[in-house]
DNA sequence: AAATTGATTGACAACGGTTTCAAAATAACT
DNA sequence: AGTTATTTTGAAACCGTTGTCAATCAATTT
C-alpha cells in the first residue's frame, strides 16, 4: 500500500507537508506542492481514509434507515437525501429494514457514522429504540408515526413531517370543490380507534365542513403491507360487487388509489367520468396508470433534502435542540378527478 | 467520548484484555470476562469503527453505483444485494448516478469500501473508468452494456449477467406459441445499428425460426431516459392511429409494456383480448397494472446475492480470475397475453 | 521436586493520517 | 543593519484500536 510516507520520500519532503498538500491547508511553496502532486499521481495515492477518519473524528458518512426502498416514496426521498448529503461532502449507507427484524439499532451505531436519517412507515420501528440512539448520536426523522406522539415524546425526536390531517382534508375537499358529495375514504388501518387516525380525521372533517353525511360504507381501513399492493383493488371491488353508490374515492396514498382505478375499470365502469380518484404521495405510479392520478403531491426530494440540512445543524453545532418542520403539500392535478359542476 | 481505555480501567484489567473480550479471541478468564462486559454497558461503551477500520486494513463496506433507485428494477436488486452484504457482515453505501454527473469513481475510491458493485444500465458509466477501478478495488458489475463489448474487455470486468438475445427470444416464441405472427417489437435503441441491439436479435432470431415476415413498422426503438415513462405509450399510441395492424407486442421491459398497454385501451381496444403485450423485468408495476402483465422474470434479489458472492470472493480470497455468471431468465405468465389458438 | 504444558494477562509496536508548535528562511519595515 | 512580519518546513504528539510477544501463574506430567 502506498502511505503519505512513500509520496513524501519520492518528493523529498516530509509528510506533514504532503498532508498539507492534500487538504489544502497551511503554507506550502508553489514549487513543492507541484512536485507533491506529481508524486502523488506517479505513485497513484490515495489517502487512508480509515486513518483520516480515526484522526479527525469524523466519518464523512451518514446512515440512512429506510422501509423497502422498493418503495417508489422511499427510494425519490433517499434521491433527495443522497443529493444533499453529496453537498455536504458525505455520503450514505442504506440500510431496508422490513417486517421480520431490526438489528439495526446496533449495527448502525457501531458503525462508522456521523448522524442518522430514519425513514419511517408504520410501526416497524420502536420509539425506544430512538430515543436511544438520540442520545448517542445526531438523528433525525421522516415518520408517520411521529405525529400521533405525545408532545414532550415528540419534543426529543428531530423530525421532519407533513400534517395528514391537513393533507387529506385538502384532497377531500378538492373533491368536494368538483361537485362530489359521495366520496369513499380509502385509508390506512391504524391500531387504534379511528380518531386518531389523522387521514380519517381530514376527511371526516372536510365531510361535516361541508355537511356531508358519512355512510357507513363510506370508511375503509386497510393494513398496508409491501407485499399486499392489490388491497385497495380488493377493497373497492367489493364495495362495487355489493353495489354501493359513490362518485369518488379519497384514497390515502397512489397505491391504494392505484388499485381503487383497476376495480372500477374492471367492473366496468370508467374513472373519472363515472368515478374520480384521488391519492396522495404522488409516486412515479400516479404518472403511469390510466387514467393519470390526481393526487396530493408530497415533496418527497425536498424532504430529503431538509433532513439533511437538520441532521447536519445537529452534526455540526451540536445543537441539541430537537426541531420539528412541517413540510407542505400541494395538489396535482391530472385526470383522475371529473369536476361534476361544469359539466 | 469512551474508549477501551476506560473500559480497562473501570474493570480494572489491561486494554488488551478488552479488546479480547471484544473479539472474542484468545484467552480471558470467565470472571474477568464478566467484570469487563459488565464495564462495557456500564459506560456505554462502543467501539471506534475508524481505529477498527484503520488497524484491520478493512472496512466491512461496500459501495454501490447504480441508476436511479427510483427505477424499481435497480431498488430490488439492491434489496437482495443488501441482504446478502449482511449475511457477510458487511453494509452498504449507495451511489445513485444520474444522467448528469458521475464523479463517483474518485469518491468511491477515497471511500472507505472493501469493494465496489456497479449496476449499469445504458451509457452511463465509462468502460475506462471501470477498468481503473478494477485495478484499484475488488469490483464485479451487473451491466447491460458489458454483453456488448469485445471478449478480452469482458474478460477484465467480473460481472453477473442475463442474455438479453435469449431472453426476448424466448418472450417471442412464447408470443407465437399462443398464436401470435402479427408481433411489434417495441424496444430500446442501441447507438449503434439494430444488428448489435440484442434484445432486438433475440426478437428477430425467434421471427425468422417461426417463417414469421418483420414488417416495417413492427420495429420501434426508443430511447429509454428515467424521466420518460411515457414513450411507450407514445410510440404505440402513433402506430395505432395510423391503423396498423398487429395482434401483439413484445417489449423490451415492463415500462415501455405498461406504457403500451394504456395506449391501446385508450385507443378503445382490449387488453389481451384484441392486443396481447409481453414485458421483460417483472417489477412491481408489473403486478399493478390492467390488465397484470406478463413478463420475463428477471431474478433481480437473486442477481443481487451473486454480485455479493462474487465480491466476497475477490475480497477474500484475492482471486483475480474475472468470472462472468449468467443468470437464467423465466416466464411469468399473467393476464396480458390471449392464447389465440384456444379460443 | 523439577519440568512441561496451558491459561491468563499486560506492554508495546504498529496502522496512516492530522495538527500543533517551533525553527528556519525569506520578505518587509524602520 | 536591525527588527519585525510572513512563508515555509519538519518533528512529534496523538487518534483508538489489534495483535504479537513475553511474563506470570496454576495445573499437569515426569
Amino acid at each position: 500500500m502506498v502511505t503519505r510516507k512513500d509520496v513524501a520520500q519520492k518528493a523529498g519532503v516530509s509528510p506533514s507537508t504532503v498532508s498539507r498538500v492534500i487538504n489544502k491547508n497551511g503554507y506550502v511553496a508553489l514549487e513543492v506542492r507541484e512536485r507533491i502532486e506529481a508524486a502523488i499521481a506517479e505513485l497513484n495515492y490515495i489517502p487512508n481514509r480509515a486513518a483520516q477518519n480515526l484522526r479527525t473524528r469524523s466519518y464523512k458518512q451518514i446512515a440512512c434507515i429506510s422501509p423497502s426502498i422498493s418503495n417508489s416514496f422511499f427510494s425519490e426521498m433517499f434521491m433527495g437525501i443522497e443529493g444533499m448529503a453529496i453537498e455536504y461532502g458525505y455520503s450514505l449507507s442504506l440500510y431496508n429494514i422490513t417486517k421480520k427484524k431490526h438489528p439495526y439499532i446496533k449495527q448502525v451505531l457501531e458503525g462508522p457514522y456521523d448522524g442518522i436519517i430514519l425513514l419511517g412507515s408504520q410501526e416497524l420501528t420502536m420509539v425506544e429504540d430512538i430515543l436511544e440512539i438520540t442520545k448517542k448520536m445526531p438523528l433525525v426523522t421522516y415518520w408517520d408515526r411521529i405525529e400521533r406522539m405525545d408532545i414532550p415524546l415528540k419534543a426529543q425526536i428531530p423530525h421532519v413531517y407533513i400534517d395528514l390531517k391537513k393533507v387529506m382534508r385538502q384532497s377531500v375537499e378538492y373533491l368536494i370543490t368538483n361537485g362530489h358529495k359521495e366520496i369513499v375514504f380509502l385509508g390506512h388501518y391504524y391500531n387504534e380507534e379511528s380518531n386518531s387516525n389523522p387521514r380519517y380525521k381530514g376527511y371526516e372533517m372536510a365531510m361535516k365542513e361541508h355537511r356531508l353525511p358519512i355512510k357507513d360504507y363510506y370508511k375503509i381501513f386497510i393494513e398496508m403491507y409491501e407485499d399486499k399492493l392489490t388491497t385497495g383493488y380488493d377493497a373497492i371491488k367489493m364495495l362495487l360487487d355489493r353495489g354501493y353508490y359513490f362518485t369518488a374515492v379519497a384514497a390515502s396514498n397512489d397505491l391504494l388509489a392505484a388499485g381503487a382505478i383497476r376495480a372500477i375499470i374492471e367492473s366496468g365502469k370508467k374513472v373519472p367520468q363515472d368515478v374520480s380518484v384521488i391519492g396522495v404521495d404522488n409516486i412515479e405510479l400516479a404518472k403511469i396508470v390510466t387514467p393519470t392520478l390526481t393526487t396530493m403531491n408530497i415533496p418527497k426530494k425536498e424532504i430529503g433534502r431538509m433532513l439533511v440540512q437538520q441532521l447536519m445543524d445537529q452534526i455540526q453545532n451540536e445543537s441539541t435542540m430537537a426541531k420539528s418542520i412541517e413540510v407542505e403539500v400541494r395538489l396535482k392535478e391530472r385526470e383522475s378527478v371529473k369536476n361534476l359542476i361544469i359539466s
